[in-house]
DNA sequence: AAGAACCGCTGACATTTGTCATGCGGCGGG
DNA sequence: CCCGCCGCATGACAAATGTCAGCGGTTCTT
C-alpha cells in the first residue's frame, strides 16, 4: 500500500469548499493538506505544499482556475491537476487540457466519482467527462468573429441596436447585420437566443 | 441528550449534494436521511420521511427551491426550512421567509455555519444572514406580479411574444402588455434589460 | 346595488429588430 | 494590374416589440 494521496483544494464558495474536503477526508486514501479561496491562495499553498494533486474550481476571484492551472504546471509539472467545474463547456474543456490538466470533472456527476477521478489523474491517468470530450471533438470552433462577439455580449446584456452602434462607433444598420448574421450563424431566432447559445458554448 | 436530527437534503449538482451531505454526516446529532436532486424529487422524500429540517437550493429543475419551501410548510408545517444558496439577494430572501423558511444560509459561508444553522432552526430560531437581512429591509418590495414574473422570465429566456402567449394560454397582445407594465414598473429599456435587473434582485 | 380593483382582451400606432440585396474602398495574392 | 475578399455601409421591407386607450367580466367592499 502506497502513502496517502495529498491534495490541494481550491474553490470560491466556502460552503462548498468546506463540504467538497469532508467529502474527499472521507475516503482513507486522500488527505486534503490545504484549502484555497481563489488562485493566488492556490499557488502560495501548491508551492508550501507541493501536494500530488490540485483539484481546482474555474471561476474564482483573483486568478481564474485555467490560469492557475497554466502556472502551476509550469512550475511545479509533477503536481497533478484535476478542474472541477459547475460549466459543460467545450472551450473550458479545451483550454483546461491545454493549460495541463488531466482531469475534468462536472460538478454535476456524483460524488463518488470525485475520490475515483483522483486517484485515476494521480496514476498518471487522464480523466474527462465523456460526453463532454466527444462535444470538443464534434464541436466546431467558434464561428463567431470579434465584431460579431463584441456586438452580440452587448446585446446580450439588453443594449438596443442604436446603443451599441454608438458604442463601437459603427452605423446602426451595420450593428443590425452582424446581429442578423450572427443569429443565422448560431441557428438562433433572435438576439437573445443568440447570446445565451453563445454563452452557453463558452464564445462569449 | 435528544435525538438525532433528521435531514433531506436538495441540490441540483450532485457533486455538491453528496459533498455537503458528507459535510453534515460528520456531525454525530445529524442524520441525512434523503437527498434529492429536484425540488419535485424532494416533496416526494419530504412526505416519506417527515424529517425535522429541510436543506434545500434555490435554482433548481422541475421546481424551485422557494417553491418547494412553500408546498412543504403548507402540507408539513413541522418540518423546519433551511435555504442554503448562492444569491445574497434581498428578493430571494424575502420570499423564502413568506414561504416559511426559518433560514437562510448563504454558500459563502464557512462550512461550519451550516450544522449549526440547522441546530439552531430545529431550536425553532430564525437564522439569517445578517448583513443580508439589513439589505432586504431597505429595498424596496417585488414589484411585480406572479403573471409578470412568469412573463419576464421566459422573455428573458429568449422566447417570442408568440411563444410566451401559447406557453401561458394568453392572447398575444396581453403578453405585450404585461410586458410592457414590467418594462415600465422596472425603468427599463426593454424585455432583456427588465429581465436582466429583476433577475439580480431576486425577483425573478 | 354601486363602485373599486383586477384580470385578460382588442385595436391602433410608433419603434425596434431581423433579413436581403447591393455598393464602396482597402488590401493581399495571382 | 486586376480580382476577390473583407469590413462597413445603405436602403427597403417584413416582423416583432413597446405603448396607449379602452372594453367586458369577476370579485371584494361598502
Amino acid at each position: 500500500m502506497s502513502k496517502q494521496i495529498r491534495a490541494v483544494l481550491a474553490e470560491d464558495q466556502a460552503m462548498v469548499l468546506g463540504a467538497l474536503a469532508a467529502l474527499l477526508e472521507i475516503e482513507k486514501d486522500i488527505a486534503v493538506v490545504a484549502r484555497a479561496r481563489n488562485g493566488r491562495e492556490a499557488m502560495t499553498l501548491v508551492a508550501q505544499h507541493e501536494p500530488d494533486v490540485l483539484i481546482s474550481d474555474i471561476e474564482m476571484p483573483e486568478m481564474s482556475g485555467l490560469t492557475l492551472a497554466a502556472e502551476v504546471h509550469g512550475r511545479y509539472p509533477r503536481v497533478h491537476i484535476v478542474i472541477l467545474t459547475t460549466f459543460a463547456r467545450a472551450g473550458y474543456l479545451r483550454r483546461a487540457m491545454a493549460a495541463g490538466a488531466q482531469g475534468y470533472m462536472l460538478k454535476d456527476r456524483p460524488a463518488a466519482e470525485l475520490a475515483e477521478c483522483v486517484r485515476r489523474v494521480c496514476r498518471g491517468l487522464r480523466v474527462v467527462d465523456p460526453e463532454l470530450a466527444a462535444e470538443a471533438w464534434t464541436q466546431e470552433p467558434d464561428p463567431l468573429s470579434e465584431r460579431e462577439r463584441q456586438i452580440l455580449w452587448r446585446a446580450g446584456e439588453g443594449k438596443s441596436g442604436a446603443e451599441i452602434a454608438v458604442d463601437l462607433h459603427l452605423s446602426e444598420g451595420t450593428v443590425r447585420n452582424y446581429l442578423s448574421e450572427a443569429i443565422n450563424k448560431l441557428g438562433a431566432a433572435n438576439r437573445i437566443e443568440a447570446a445565451r447559445l453563445a454563452r452557453s458554448k463558452g464564445w462569449l
